[in-house]
DNA sequence: CAAATTTTTGACCGATTGGACAAACGTTAG
DNA sequence: CTAACGTTTGTCCAATCGGTCAAAAATTTG
């Protein structure tokens, strides 16, 4: 383990009380916004008044700061796996698996994200335009590998990655939507399997008819 | 005189500012949210006072309201043009076209949508549950006609328009990314062409390599 | 024209917001 | 024990929030 750099000395207690805020921050970022959520409604939900959390936490955008911090990471992961080694469709295929189950047992994550971006990305705008574009522009380069070795069929890999991202995280941003439209019935648990199988066939094959 | 709620006679100036209002409206609801966004931003840019702005919308969520059910409207009159007629493969294909210009043309109208549903949908949840239902199981009878008749591949319909939504709606929400990620060169207009190009080899042929 | 009506504004209200602060309380090391 | 340090709370503040109201200004109508 490293002596941090400018990582801060924190009690037992800081450290208990700070992930708990940041799990209430999560709750409440994720399903208000930066702007439409309240120090009150965070302190409530951690179960601890306001100036107590302040004391943690010096200002409501430091909680949303570090959330995102972390967030990135965890979020990125599975991109940061495509590997080249292996066979190319089937890395694909569990990149795509792996992030539809981030989108199942992620989902607040994965809305604190969204919410971000929908307003601009104020706060995140040059980690898009830095270590998001640089690895992406990085695995864009191993798919169109592929595609030149012939692996897989010759098309836009930033695109490819942008439906990836948009199919599987729709699971989790409008899952409200998603849930209403399938009803009772089939918007249970099962609807992720339904969406893995479903999404597994389009990126494979498409929807022309077999012949 | 007040503006009554279910008096729809009005006069040319009460059209010509609730109009302008809404205009305001939009931008500042699509980026901020419901909750972030404030009635004096949204007087200063329509360019009124925010007492002028309560005298034609009484509450904000008046104005919320409004907008949603405008929206609601346009924003489902794609899928409500899928029709039987015609060939099921180019039915498909021009959903999805059009879809990606209202994306491109609308954004707005998508983040506004997009930031309802992201809070838990709490002002539209009914016209989801049924409306919207109701109009996406239709659609979902007739893509499965589709199928039984051997025109497109077998799968599932539900699934299938959501990831037709996930991938347009993508262009318009997380626009920011998107922009990021491709860069000053492949972001500019023609992001939207290539996305077209990708997404209907996409949904017609999938990834797997022609052999 | 003048009266009636519609539109606009400044001043104001109570509630809520993010945050400051000192005092009180709890814990721990010497 | 006691002093030092870490934690918690009640109180308070200025700014902003959604919304009201009476009166002024502009427009329409007779």
């Amino acid at each position: 383990m490293t002596i941090g750099t400018d990582a801060p000395r924190r009690t037992r207690i800081q450290q208990e009380k700070r992930e708990l805020i940041l799990e209430a921050a999560l709750d409440v970022f994720s399903t208000n916004g930066f702007r439409g959520s309240t120090i009150d409604q965070i302190a409530e939900a951690a179960g601890m008044s306001k100036p107590n959390l302040l004391y943690y936490f010096r200002r409501k955008e430091d909680i949303h700061e570090t959330l995102m911090q972390r967030l990135l990471d965890t979020w990125l992961a599975p991109l940061r796996e495509l590997d080249d080694i292996g066979d190319p469709m089937t890395e694909l295929r569990s990149y795509i698996r792996r992030k539809l189950e981030m989108a199942r047992d992620f989902p607040r994550e994965s809305r604190l994200f969204a919410n971000e971006i929908l307003q601009g990305a104020p706060r995140i705008m040059p980690l898009l335009a830095g270590e998001l574009k640089t690895l992406v522009d990085e695995k864009a380069a191993v798919i169109r590998g592929w595609m030149r070795a012939g692996k897989i069929a010759k098309t836009d890999p930033w695109h490819l990655i942008f439906s990836i991202w948009a199919t599987t995280q729709h699971y989790a941003d409008f899952d409200v939507q998603v849930r209403a439209v399938l009803g009772p019935n089939r918007g249970g648990d099962g609807r992720f399997e339904d969406a893995a199988r479903f999404l597994e066939q389009l990126f494979l094959d498409g929807l022309k008819p077999k012949g």
